[in-house]
DNA sequence: CGATCCATTGCACCTATGTGCAATGGATCG
DNA sequence: CGATCCATTGCACATAGGTGCAATGGATCG
């Protein structure tokens, strides 16, 4: 497991506690004053987690929160919040942090939450290696290939697939038997399994 | 999908008020003023949302929430806090809860938060209908059909399934049978997907 | 333009699956 | 105890799926 600490605050001063804090606890801390540096500077598919001040100039922690979540970003958040307020604390939740926590917080609630935090990077990024390596199989397919797959993840016969798109029983065979090879299936319970990982839907 | 609202507050007067707004919107409103009465008189398996003050003697919202969530509850629950705090907020809404409102609550809020809940009360029923059709279909398996059922979504062969549970192909072919027909299955990608629904595990 | 990839089709052969009919033995239920 | 349900097996026939070999035509890529 990751155990990476982006730290985003702009006070000099709780950072460096902040973050001789999290090292005495083995993490990996890095620091950043600003949202815009974060942004700029870590790569959407970094792993480990963030702990985020809400009140900070220019970007704020919730707005940056919203470009995270917008951008698809897997990297769990624990807010920092010296005057948040209740609304903020649930809208955060809500949209996805591990945890808000308010000033002056306990160096074990952080530490608590810091932890609980790559947890969930962990499974996330296990998660998401997994589908990746799925999708990489299946954009191996030829555009006739997938739509043979789709049939096939729907149970049609062969040669029901063949009448759908306009070929032979033949031909359908043939791209099945790739999509089963490319897609490293050994079934179509395996297809069927694969085919919801990585969000393809059965042909109507 | 379902306007019912249980109303769970120990203050007459606030419960009166808010009864009359939430009916003005249509919404069938029932107070109750203590927790323990709702948990009497509710069954587990009710529709509708919840409106559920915090602070309350006897059993408060949260160990109230926690009770819920613990017997299974489909109930989602809206919070009304006077004294709450953030942390409190943060482990309602990480419990499940659709908000979580300060009071004095603005009738605007209380209605689009009831109104959310509402939503997320019918996904739910919806969602909890179709699997509990699906499951009931399961039942009527025979614990032989449920062993073939299992190997059949794991994507074995007829006959590799004989030969694990110990019988012949032409069995298996019977039980087989019997396991689409019961299922109201019309393909292995059918029975794939059934299996996932209901929770039931290909066999290793 | 030649090489390569993709989609296509045909044929043959083998294996797997689906279905219908028939029948047996064990267990459970009234 | 007789009825019923479940699990079981056998056989036969039809359909479906998997594999290997061979070959064609179109499109794209250097």
């Amino acid at each position: 497991m990751s155990r990476k600490v982006y730290l985003v605050d702009d006070e000099p001063d709780l950072r460096r506690a902040l973050e001789r804090l999290l090292r005495a606890d083995g993490y990996d801390v890095e620091g950043f004053d600003r949202a815009a540096d974060f942004l700029a500077r870590v790569p959407a598919n970094a792993s480990g987690c963030i702990v985020l001040d809400v009140a900070m100039p220019g970007i704020d922690g919730m707005a940056m929160q919203q470009r995270l979540v917008a951008e698809g970003s897997a990297l769990p958040i624990v807010f920092l919040s010296g005057h948040g307020d209740i609304p903020m604390s649930v809208r955060a939740i809500k949209a996805g942090a591990v945890d808000f926590l308010t000033k002056p917080v306990k160096g074990a609630d952080l530490l608590r939450a810091v932890n609980a935090a790559l947890e969930l990077a962990g499974q996330r990024a296990a998660l998401l290696a997994e589908v990746a390596q799925l999708q990489a199989r299946a954009a191996q397919l030829t555009p006739r290939e997938r739509e043979v797959f789709t049939h096939v993840i729907a149970g049609r016969l062969n040669k029901v697939i063949a009448d759908r798109i306009g070929t032979t029983e033949q031909t359908v065979k043939v791209h099945r038997a790739r999509v089963m090879e490319k897609l490293e299936a050994g079934s179509v319970a395996d297809l069927v399994r694969i085919a919801q990982r990585i969000g393809v839907d059965p042909a109507v």
